[in-house]
RNA sequence: GGGCCCGUAGCUCAAUGGUCAGAGCAGACCGCUCAUAACGGUUUGGUUGGGGGUUCAAGUCCCUCCGGGCCUACCA
């Protein structure tokens, strides 16, 4: 038994994610430790939402509330929609906590302490009308290269040049259009990355088996151009964790905050907190998980998130746990993600392309979008959501193949023996030769889930499934009820019995089919992983009643799909 | 502009430099009748994007060209 801290990125407030987004953090993180749990392990699973920053002041302010208000109930909205999706998250924090004011406090006084901040005078653009300071991304205006009139203020979508905010012509406010723009001084934080440039390439070039997509993007921000740059930890908003040294004052610092990638990857940190806070734990419960000299020696850490996510978890907040110098838990392997397409294009939110999370479950249960997005993760290059597929893929691998199996045995069962499994026979060279397959297959699946191989698991799981369908067909219980009752008993039970086999290993994918099959059995969730296919194939007896489950998986027509590509299309 | 990733069967993807490049889906044929018109078996299908090189041996390594995608630090 080991211990196993898992994270998913933090999604941001604003919104509702879709698809793409839960398939590249969450998703995947959730089945891990979901395996992580039926093998045994002490698995605490960590997510939180990501409240800070610009565009949650926005957003509250169009919704017409305020912004605290507004993130309490988007993070109800998020962690509905996530116990929806079944992410067994071990708690679901919130960034804007008291927990995580305190950390994030703590480690800018510890660098600050370190030598690794600087306060650097900046110059940036502020606009009256809107009484803030505007990110470069919030500068609309022409670009100076090619002339296309809604140029942003960090680059030209038109032309894609890089910019900077005082090249444009006719600058304005994103936010307001108001074009009463200036420039000025204002005093910011600065996170000395590059200090710490040589420490982070050797812990970086000591990592071992990462995703050449993770260590590709996190070498290239070390060495490219002059190298690691420093980077701004703080902003001038209202909506943020108040620039402190600890619980003191940083003079000059007064009514600023700190930038939402500084404190958001702390509340990984500070949710852990938050949690041992909720079970009465105490400082120890969520030390021992992040303190290597209180017990988190032992932890392996394991991240999860979409590649536009590498560089803050490769190198930022490695760079703030060491720059501490405390004996922070640093993570041990960073599980990244590409890209989910819908249609061959973009998810889009403003023009209400491809399907969002609130959607996908008004749509169809959580297991047929678990199902296909685990089994079509992007996880060496971008992948396409298409309906077609789909609908092809949980037609025919969660109804025809998983779904029909269970149908045949407890309907053959039931018409033949009655709702218990019948009594007579013994295993002869079919069974064997069904449980040489599984242990193979059993083996791929396990060496696949512990290396975190999300489409190969799935294949291997597949296998498995179809492994029972081809052993039906060969046995033939329906055949040897007429020459010898007591062999087809045998085949039946051992078929039963794959059915609580394949509720038990397919639990991480889809939960609640496994908990249906369960329960059809008679048993409960805590049936534990199978010691061997043999005796996985006898480990119910005959006479243990079941009920006859209803349709696992009821397919999706033409009709229906058709019209669901249909409605999420878009506007345009 | 710079960097990275990718290009393999009609489609989605596999193949520590080493047997005849393999799976699933789709297609064709056959079987089965327990089951959600489901299941099983057989089978068609490849100049591994083009060209050049290294090697006893290249889908894999190197060069080059073509095509696609992503990132590029103030969206998060």
């Amino acid at each position: 038994m080991a211990r196993i801290l898992i994270t998913s990125a933090l999604p941001y407030i604003n919104g509702i994610k879709h698809l793409g987004n839960l398939v590249g953090s969450q998703l995947p993180a959730d089945l891990h430790a979901r395996y992580m749990r039926a093998r045994g392990h002490e698995v605490l699973f960590i997510c939180a939402t990501d409240e800070h920053g610009t565009p949650a002041e926005l957003a509250a302010a169009k919704a017409g509330e305020p912004v605290a208000e507004y993130c309490a109930r988007m993070w109800r909205v998020q962690k509905d929609i996530a116990d929806g999706f079944r992410l067994s998250f071990d708690h679901f924090g919130r960034s804007s906590s008291d927990r995580n004011r305190r950390l994030t406090q703590h480690f800018a006084e510890r660098l600050s302490a370190a030598g690794l901040i600087d306060e650097v005078m900046e110059r940036q653009v502020y606009s009256k009308a809107d009484g803030r300071f505007l990110p470069d991304r919030y500068i609309e205006g022409t670009c100076p290269n090619c002339g296309y009139e809604k140029a942003r203020g960090d680059q030209c979508e038109n032309c894609t040049k890089q910019l900077d905010p005082t090249d444009l012509i006719n600058p304005r406010s994103a936010i307001s259009g108001s074009t009463d723009l200036e420039v000025r001084e204002t005093k910011h934080l600065h996170l000395r990355q590059s200090a710490m440039r040589a420490h982070l390439r050797d812990w970086i070039d000591t990592r071992e088996g990462w995703p050449v997509l993770t260590t590709s993007i996190a070498r290239k921000w070390l060495d490219d151009g002059e190298g690691l740059q420093d980077r701004s930890i703080t902003r001038d908003l209202d909506w943020g964790i108040p620039v402190q040294k600890g619980e003191k004052p940083w003079p000059g610092m007064e009514g600023k905050v700190f930038y939402v990638w500084f404190d958001a990857p702390i509340e990984y940190i500070a949710a852990t907190a938050e949690w041992a806070d909720a079970h009465g734990l105490g400082e120890d419960g969520w030390r021992r998980w992040w303190r290597a000299d209180e017990g988190a020696g032992d932890v392996r850490y394991t991240q999860f998130m979409g590649k536009d996510n590498v560089p803050f978890h490769t190198l930022s907040f490695p760079a703030t746990l060491m720059g501490s110098a405390e004996p922070w838990k640093l993570v041990d392997y960073i599980k990244s993600f590409n890209y989910l397409n819908y249609e061959g294009g973009k998810f889009s939110t403003s023009s209400g392309r491809g399907v969002f999370m609130d959607q996908a479950l008004e749509i169809l249960p959580a297991d047929y979008w678990r199902w296909w997005l685990l089994s079509n993760v992007p996880e060496s290059s971008d992948s396409d959501f298409t309906w077609e597929s789909f609908q092809n893929g949980v037609n025919k691998d969660l109804a025809d193949v998983l779904g029909n199996f269970v149908s045949r045995i407890t309907k053959f069962c039931r018409s033949r023996f009655g709702e218990a499994l019948p009594e007579g026979g013994a295993p002869g060279p079919e069974e064997a030769e069904l449980a040489a397959e599984l242990s193979r297959r059993l083996a791929e699946y396990e060496r696949a889930m512990e290396a975190i191989e999300v489409r190969r698991a799935a294949q291997a799981l597949r296998a498995i499934w179809v492994a029972g369908n081809e052993y039906l067909q060969r046995a033939a219980p329906w055949t040897k009820m007429k020459e010898s009752p007591e062999e087809a008993a045998m085949i039946v039970r051992t078929g039963l019995n794959l059915v609580r086999l394949y509720a038990i290993l397919s639990r991480p994918f889809i939960p609640d089919a496994a908990g249906a099959m369960l329960t059809a059995l008679g048993l409960t969730e805590n049936e534990p992983w199978p010691e061997s296919a043999e005796a996985a194939l006898a480990a119910l007896p005959s006479g243990h009643a079941f009920t006859t489950p209803d349709v696992l998986f009821a397919k999706l027509d033409d009709e229906r799909r058709e019209a669901l590509e249909a409605r999420f299309a878009g506007k345009g």
